[in-house]
DNA sequence: TTATTAAACTAACAAACGTTAGTTTTGTTT
DNA sequence: AAACAAAACTAACGTTTGTTAGTTTAATAA
């Protein structure tokens, strides 16, 4: 059994550094310091550099996709929709803050296919969004603002949760869901 | 007369490419390409790479101290403040957004003093507008949700304004302020 | 025209990059 | 104890990196 255990520790560890300094400025020497080994050694456990990256990002997009597929799919209210991806993206954040770095901030030096499978992704994850917002705008559970700064808006914060979230030390994960959907929600004022 | 205005188009070139590939990525053939000039010409006008990317960040950072301060020091009441902010991040996006993606993600390659004056810049950025919020809290101007979390999700759309305004079409700048006050303040539902 | 200067060029540098090949160490199975 | 496989190692490769030195071209001033 060769152990896939080591290379998850090689994700790990990359997770880390490609949230401190970004793919691009970290060495695989950087990397294999961090693991206390040799650059070469690493190869035994991974292909390339890209593989790590790859493998991060996608994992993770399709987590948001699924996850959005069965939200668009439910026959829950507007609201209740918006308080699922709200759900889902706290969900996917406190699981795995380090690798959503690198979706944000390293998605475009993914290469081959893998960069036009991610923008896809993305893609459909945003129209879904619209189309939720669009929908509860028409049925007047949703203010009739410009749906664009609605989603921009709401999608800005979700995503940088991974920034932000860490340096909270020991905030409820149920309080900061609930909180989290009243300020997107209701508002603040 | 030694031109300053190539300096000029040199870290405005740059600033596009940090934008689409970030700091690391990008190199001063790169640029140089970019320019339509070799890249050993780039050093008749700018000292390192190091330098442009220092110019587009401080100089930005700089803005939204000297931005904020004046918010701070004025007696508008907590949500004109707010709103005030609001108007900063616009104006500043609307005047520089290719320069924002250097400010908001590569920032931490930054060197010498000009790290450590980058964040203490933002550090005493986000006491303020802590402090604004808190005070609005306190005077019943603002809802008694999280400190954190409402600081937070504001922030975190107007430091990504430069991510989605630029594919925005002919937004117009007072729809688009009034817009995000509104949705930032009173919440979508 | 000549002199001057700004801004391009060619050529090259030492260092750092991702990666490969081949070897040794370490730990487990027979 | 012997055999095997996993995972570390050393050494090196061909590129690419930011940058420097010295030279040529182009534009302006005397």
């Amino acid at each position: 059994m060769k152990s896939e255990n080591r290379k998850k520790e090689i994700i790990s560890a990359a997770s880390i550094l490609f949230k401190e300094k970004g793919y691009s400025a970290v060495t695989m020497r950087d990397l294999a310091k961090a693991m206390g080994i040799k650059a070469a050694s690493l190869y035994n456990h991974i292909q390339s550099k890209q593989e790590i990256l790859s493998t991060i990002i996608i994992g993770l997009a399709e987590e948001f996709t699924v996850g959005m597929n069965k939200i668009v799919s439910s026959d829950a209210s507007t609201i209740q929709k918006l308080k699922n991806i709200i759900d889902l993206h706290i969900d996917v954040t406190l699981r795995n803050a380090d690798g959503l770095a690198s979706l944000n901030s390293d998605w475009m030096h993914l290469e081959e296919g893998n960069l036009q499978y991610f923008e896809q992704m993305r893609e459909e994850y945003e129209e879904n969004f619209r189309t939720i917002v669009k929908r509860g705008v028409a049925n007047g559970e949703i203010k009739s603002y410009n749906i664009e700064i609605m989603v921009f808006s709401t999608l800005s914060t979700l995503r940088t949760l991974y920034l932000w979230y860490p340096k909270q030390h020991g905030i409820d994960a149920d309080i900061l869901k609930r909180d989290m959907m009243s300020v997107l929600l209701k508002g603040i004022v």
